[in-house]
DNA sequence: GTTTTATATAGTGAAATCGCTATATTCACC
DNA sequence: GGTGAATATAGCGATTTCACTATATAAAAC
């Protein structure tokens, strides 16, 4: 085999595409969010008070990347989160607001 | 009180941007590389098997997003991971190559 | 069956990203 | 001071992203 680390290239791929999905403001509080429970479209708009289609784009870009899920009922569109590990995700990003040098 | 949840926006901002800037496969080769301690621009390049001038280019993003760090030794560059926290967040990731419905 | 509500989808233009080629900078060595 | 090695920087075109406006769809209510 050839010199990579290949830390399996896949993977490796998958992973940068979530990363990148989840490297939107708005899309990091759909998904804060959406971690107190499955969301009406509506829901998410108000919450963060930007226009309904701007929510519907960011909720299809997740959806395609298997970020959220939904399910309908009526005219009403339910997202909830499509896997655990998105949340553990932003939970990683925690330390990030803390001071450095902080002690630790 | 407004209706935004309020994570601290100044926070979701920043979290944005270093997920959004970890969200490139080589770039996440790169931190996985640095892991390992700090390296070359040369060493990184021949690791991951791409031209001087991207490795480059990743670093100085890295660089400027506080992703990274370097120091100069002559005509060498020697780049490390500026966070402990960059590691957390890969770590976090490993859950994303789970088969979903995998037992949890 | 017409209107309203909830949501999706299409189209568009501006901005950002990315890999590439070419070139500049800086140090080391002779 | 000329040459080579290590790395940075500049410029470019193709692609992607993003917010926006406008419109379509489909269920609900009347």
């Amino acid at each position: 085999m050839s010199n990579q680390t290949n830390i399996s290239s896949e993977f490796i791929q998958k992973a940068a595409r979530i990363l990148k999905t989840l490297g939107h403001p708005n899309r990091i509080k759909i998904v804060e969010f959406l971690e107190t429970g499955e969301k009406t479209v509506g829901e998410i708009q108000q919450e963060l008070d930007i226009q309904q289609p701007i929510v519907s784009q960011h909720l299809k870009v997740m959806n395609d990347r298997e970020i959220v899920t939904h399910r309908q009922e009526g005219t009403h569109y339910f997202y909830s989160l499509a896997n655990n590990y998105i949340i553990k995700i932003l939970n990683s990003m925690n330390d990030v607001q803390e001071k450095p040098g902080a002690g630790e």
